[in-house]
DNA sequence: TATAATTCGTACCAACAGGTATGCATAAAG
DNA sequence: CTTTATGCATACCTGTTGGTACGAATTATA
């Protein structure tokens, strides 16, 4: 799914890939609907939260937080990652005109990135580590639309030197936002 | 091709939608890829190089100019539009890992891209109205991925409002470029 | 005007793709 | 120990899909 789409998803390959058979892909999976739907509930999503959550616990200053979980992702994501790209990015832009369903479950990952994105800002504009008329939502919107886009360009190019060089110019971004 | 991507291009929808047959269809295209490629040779192609071109064409403060094209693309796309975002950006996404001809087609528009805005800025700097330290080349690509993840975030929650969030903070951006 | 090339309509096809029917082990329940 | 539910393997089915074969107008060329 991840290279080929929900799509281009094939019930054929799934199973031979997994080493079982139809009998058992149809006794769990009322069909590829829903066995797309588990992967976005089971795996997507939860990574996806769990990453962006641990800003919640990050002690320091707020905007290094955010800027430690963009470095976090030039590491800890292989070069190989970059050229199928953002499980995320890729759903939306095949499926979020089409299927409800894979729509509202995207919306509500994207929904957790800002909220987690934007209460990091908020914390920091509370303790006046970060500029009080910065607007937090927007700014994480921003931050979020970068990152998607970044993605988007390293597939493009087959190159994932084009994220690294938007994550390092977002990076000054958000630092511009530090102190009064 | 634009709502369900070129794999979920139907032939047979291709030649009703247009009245044709497909004796028609298959007498101009040898199949599905030439026609694929052809949509990206003729109208994406053509249609972002001649928007992005327009700022050589622009006399008046190159980072007005490069903001002017913003906010044309906030007044001449229709809000349906948004719903099923930018070709180049569905393109890229859904091709770019699997036919090297469509990458390499959709890499060139995009350094189109990248070399139009980049030297908006570059004139900018040599008659220094824009900041000399700035560099041109990452800003330009850090427009373009913010672009690109803009009109994913819209897609997503199937609203354009967030591109035109995403936007209005890029222009913010793009101005603290100016003057020395 | 005879000939050749272009244009495109109709019928058809083989491969594929998601899904179903069914049967049979094994495990759980009574 | 019987009965029922679960887990899963095999074979098959039906609609779809990109593409082809072929012929017949129409237009260009010699």
């Amino acid at each position: 799914m991840h290279l080929h789409g929900y799509q281009g998803l094939r019930a054929d390959l799934v199973v031979n890939e997994l080493g079982i058979t139809k009998g058992a892909y149809y006794h769990y999976f009322s069909g590829k609907q829903e066995l797309g739907y588990s992967i976005v509930d089971e795996f997507i999503a939860p990574e996806q939260l769990q990453f962006w959550g641990a800003l919640n616990g990050y002690f320091g200053h707020p905007i290094e937080g955010i800027v430690e979980r963009l470095k976090a992702l030039r590491t800890e994501l292989k070069n190989d990652y970059f050229m199928t790209g953002s499980e995320l990015n890729n759903l939306i832009q095949e499926m979020s005109p089409l299927d409800e369903g894979f729509r509202a479950r995207l919306q509500r990952i994207l929904e957790g990135m800002r909220l987690a994105i934007q209460g990091a800002i908020e914390r920091g504009q509370k303790s006046r580590l970060v500029k009080a008329d910065a607007n937090a939502e927007e700014i994480a919107l921003f931050v979020m639309a970068n990152l998607l886009g970044a993605f988007s360009l390293a597939k493009a190019f087959q190159d994932r030197k084009f994220f690294d060089r938007c994550i390092e110019q977002m990076i000054g971004y958000l630092r511009g936002f530090k102190g009064q």
